[in-house]
DNA sequence: TGGATTATCAAACGTTCGTTTAAAACAAAC
DNA sequence: GTTTGTTTTAAACGAACGTTTGATAATCCA
């Protein structure tokens, strides 16, 4: 056993990773880069992790897999204090959020590379890495949608899974981004910060949520119909293909 | 001047990357999967592009250009039908996304890289590529939030901002699953059918911008006051830190 | 204490990467 | 037909990559 003053060798990749991961993605990380960070031998991550994937997935387990429980015991405690009645759109937005919040939160210094990582694992290109993480919100998924069913019975579970994946979507991008993040709760980063983000997010997606997906809109506003039609003529020219070098 | 009797060898060069860019990042993207692709030299990419980087610029170049004038253009004709008066949040979503949507939905074969390229892109590592396609946004950010503003006077601009931000991830994050943006138009790909997925995400996007970021919610969904009481004890335990090896 | 197990290390392996070079093929002008 | 400039090519360069090896150090159990 490796005895350190400070934390594990393994743990020290872990994180390492996780922020190296975070800011340049799995092809763009070099091992290098990372075993420098954490200070230890390059074989080391072959020792404890078997390869870069191997790495890339023991990142990913230690922060989806606690994530997936937060996320699901929330819901649950929300549907047991419902007693049988659906709940609100807001509060299964609520038990989504929150956890990711805290987990933004969390660690002091170690923060923007967890809320980065999430950002930039949602649309990695690494097909494995890919594989890993879906198989990590698969059971968080079916539980939320089923949660919405029952909130939002008139419109079609697919178009609800649709505006599900829409909020996942707008939150990676948002997370991706470290300024985005941090200048909303700027100075202290307080809990009640946090949840204030996590107040504005829901504010602004819950309403879309009751919208039926069948009833025509607001003639005014409504396209279907009238947008078809010569209302736009406005067409995206063929690139240009000037095959000119200057 | 090289005559091929198909496209010339530039034009191949573009299309492979844009293939390989948006199935791979560009850090997992070789150049050597691009010519392999474009059927040309490897040094011709050098020849017309001078580096990696350029390539990619080139590409983003060849798409974000026509976008962003035909949303700038489809912005100005809704505003100038108005005659004054301010949009609804409607048909300014409307003038960002119909665009994308036709790109998305123009050539045959080259359609599933072109979404890919755009999810791929907004959360891509490399610097240089974020800074490329940032420029390219610009404009198109400033002319938005600026009718956003106008349509929904009441919510602070930094508040539209974020949800415009929302927006844009959540578009990226679709498009950039194939089968996400595919199974909506399953079947024949027609422009109806593409405008229906532009009908839906406005439909849900659109009420969000219309809620105040000032008013209180309703108690029953309201978090900000209760939330942080008692309510929720859920904490995310510390990530598990096992030193063993199997 | 001594052998067995676990952990760490420096060094190297073979491959692939982005990039460069210098010459050949091609087109057009004189 | 020679010249001039543009385009295409094969081959190589050095660097960086993920991974492996074999030896060394540390720890544990008898």
């Amino acid at each position: 056993m490796a005895r350190d003053t400070e934390q594990s060798r393994r743990d020290r990749i872990l994180d390492a990773a996780e922020h190296v991961f975070a800011e340049s993605g799995f092809a763009g990380a070099s091992l290098r880069d990372i075993v420098r960070e954490a200070r230890v031998n390059l074989a080391t991550v072959y020792y404890y992790f078997d390869s870069k994937e191997g790495l890339m997935e023991a990142v990913l387990k230690r922060r989806f897999g606690p994530l997936r429980e937060a996320q699901l015991q929330l819901l649950a405690q929300f549907e047991q204090a419902a007693r049988g009645r659906a709940l609100p759109p807001e509060k299964i937005l609520q038990a989504m959020l929150l956890p990711l919040s805290r987990l933004a939160s969390s660690p002091p210094e170690s923060r923007q590379a967890v809320t980065r990582l999430m950002g930039r694992i949602v649309t990695e290109p690494h097909e494995q890495t890919q594989l890993c993480l879906r198989g990590h919100r698969a059971e968080v998924r079916a539980a939320f949608l089923k949660a919405m069913q029952a909130s939002v019975p008139a419109v079609p579970a697919s178009e609800l899974q649709w505006r599900m994946e829409f909020v996942w979507g707008a939150l990676a991008f948002a997370m991706c981004n470290p300024r985005r993040f941090e200048q909303k709760n700027k100075g202290a980063c307080q809990p009640a910060d946090t949840s204030k983000v996590v107040t504005e997010m829901i504010r602004f997606f819950a309403p879309g949520f009751r919208v039926s997906a069948i009833q025509d809109l607001d003639p005014e506003v409504g396209m279907h119909t009238k947008l078809l039609k010569s209302e736009i003529r406005t067409r995206i020219p063929k690139p240009t293909q000037n095959s000119k070098k200057p």
